[in-house]
DNA sequence: ACCATTATTAACATAAGTGTTAATTAACGA
DNA sequence: TCGTTAATTAACACTTATGTTAATAATGGT
């Protein structure tokens, strides 16, 4: 199992949440695909896949000579898992922030 | 505004993510109080604590020569926002696979 | 005023992350 | 088999992150 803490280390990257963004919005890839919008070279992007992957964010598919990558979506999951186990939390304290500005706003502040 | 990526870099430390856990666990605690369940030194503890801030993941409150720390609950939200944003992406994802596991296990795989 | 307490900033050492170019590996077609 | 295409690994440079101890700042009690 990948932890939690591996998951937010691979999305503290931009090109590698971009990666991440763009496989869920036009589904699987070729490496190739993924440099070309980017500033990168080969290698470089080579190396953020291979910390996606073992971060168990990305599985990688090959195809002849090309490696096909597509989002794992257990690990979004995880991350909604989190979030959600957290959920009581964060709702009660955006309610009394969302009160306190109403009222911040009632009294013209 | 702070970005994701500031969130998720914040986070994916592991004293860090402690402190975020504790914060809301037990709610707001003093810089000492965070050290004390770590190896670490106070200015360690110290600088994580500036590192969340600046994220915007926890607020400090002074009192006396204490400084108070809590959690920013729509720094969590911005996480939960993010993974609802792709929640079809991911609930498709998961309900193929169970589909999956569900077939290989008919089959005895 | 002085001292103790709480916490931060400064200065430094070392480890980890990220990019580059060059070299290597693997698949495919002529 | 030879050359082309797709991608990764190797070797290197440089920046960023993280920990330590020592020094500084600020509050509160006597």
């Amino acid at each position: 199992m990948t932890t939690l803490i591996e998951t937010f280390a691979a999305l503290s990257d931009p090109t590698r949440l971009d990666v991440i963004e763009r496989l869920m919005a036009e589904g699987e890839l070729p490496a190739g695909a993924l440099v070309e919008n980017t500033q990168m070279s080969a290698p470089a992007m080579s190396r953020h896949l291979k910390v996606l992957r073992h971060a168990g964010l990305v599985e990688q598919r090959v195809a002849g000579t090309s490696r096909l990558y597509s989002v794992r979506p257990e690990a979004l999951k995880a991350i909604a898992d989190w979030t959600m186990d957290h959920r009581t939390f964060w709702e009660a304290g955006m309610a009394r922030l969302d009160a306190h500005l109403a009222l911040e706003e009632g009294e013209g502040e």
